[in-house]
DNA sequence: CATTTGCAGGTTGTGTACAAAATGAGCATG
DNA sequence: CATGCTCATTTTGTACACAACCTGCAAATG
């Protein structure tokens, strides 16, 4: 059976991940007591893991709040991605994929590739897409067999950045309302090479590319942040 | 002012690390509750933290116990930590040292040659050796100027394994009863080669080494588990 | 004899009352 | 007008009572 402070946990994490609190927005506990129909010790419960994790800040005596992450924790959050993501790729290469896992993998990389080079780009695609990408590099984790290295990178995909819409995590999928189509040809020519360098077992190619692909996900991102920052500099 | 929950939560914390609590050992709410002379629920609290970090498995309705980390998950560990580390080093020689930084920097790597080499080698000369070793990687990740790398690697070097006695956490130097000498001498001629590195802003070089350091002392504990594994089965 | 069912004891999960601390409004004072 | 103080309000921190749940054992049942 699920305990309630496990449920409370559940549905605070998404609902700060899909963007349902603005960074910044205080968590009162009698209000999401109130809200989710159950008693303050649940909700405490589930703040204090929330804030272990990184979504939330905290201050004694004074509550939680959904954590703000500038522009450079985001670069700095990326620049640790890159080199993990860089790593599980070189070691998913050193190892090298089962055939179960491999028929996988290319199902996925087909899959992304026909949604990318099809006639229409509508958001049912784009969310496929962004699942098919989720679901790749997922792939790529597993296949390191290092559960570890599995949740850094996982951690490093779930912290929410300053936002009004869109741009909810990191996870550049959950962000892609700001790319053109150009970016995805782009991100998939990449997924493509890294395919392909774990696949040939070459290691250190499937290392250099993946740290740059990760890296030009945390630039993009940064210079989107820049523009919003300046945007909301720019108000009254 | 600091909460009790605060104050309950380090004090576990230090106390698992320290090997207050052998990996398995069951944590009693009301037990911890009398002992630290608070209610059960800064106790709650403090467990659900600990958790979080990984310090602790949890059961619903059955209560944590200290985490029990296997041979291959302290390999895996090491894996990613002698990455991280490696990227600091990279980053704190591309950055480059300011004046302040690469005084204090020189004194710790100074007094540590200067113990290391010098004609006794006892108890206290080790933890001062520990200490230091502890300051000089310190130093680097400070140097990166990235809270989250530094974060990430600290997460790494507290987490408990399986142990009776020195064997405490990852961090190396709390695990120096396991070594001889010579492996001090090793260490310190990488410590020096790591520090030229940086100082001489040769970011690819000052990676390398530092890897291969991480990884040579993860290999070294993989081994000395190996052998304690060997001796709990050999027991009756 | 094996299986199950009920009970007792202990542990964790939840609700709630109260204490302690921070916040903010209003007012006095320089 | 600004500053600092007091006090009410609000929010969090803690304690504790009780409910729900797991465990082990023993007795009943087939």
């Amino acid at each position: 059976m699920v305990t309630r402070a496990e449920a409370v946990t559940r549905r605070l994490r998404e609902a700060i991940l899909a963007g349902g609190y603005e960074p910044g927005a205080r968590l009162s506990e009698v209000a999401l007591a109130e809200g989710m129909a159950v008693s303050r010790t649940p909700v405490r419960a589930a703040l204090s893991v929330l804030f272990a994790e990184g979504l939330l800040d905290y201050e004694p005596n004074c509550g939680y709040v959904v954590r703000r992450i500038s522009r450079d924790d985001a670069a700095h959050i990326y620049t640790v991605r890159a080199t993990l993501e860089g790593l599980a790729a070189r070691l998913a290469a050193e190892i090298g994929l089962g055939d179960v896992e491999r028929t996988g993998f290319e199902a996925i990389l087909g899959e992304m590739e026909q949604l990318v080079s099809g006639d229409t780009w509508e958001a049912d695609q784009r969310q496929r897409w962004g699942e098919l990408n989720i679901a790749f590099h997922g792939a790529i984790c597993a296949a390191t067999r290092n559960d570890y290295l599995a949740a850094s990178i996982q951690r490093t995909r779930t912290l929410p950045v300053l936002t009004e819409r869109g741009l909810r995590t990191f996870f550049a999928e959950q962000a892609v309302v700001w790319w053109d189509r150009a970016a995805y040809r782009r991100s998939q020519d990449d997924h493509l090479d890294i395919g392909e360098a774990i696949l040939a077992r070459q290691g250190a190619r499937a290392e250099a590319v993946m740290r740059e692909h990760i890296e030009r996900a945390g630039r993009l991102i940064h210079r989107k942040l820049a523009i919003r920052s300046e945007a909301l500099l720019a108000l009254p």
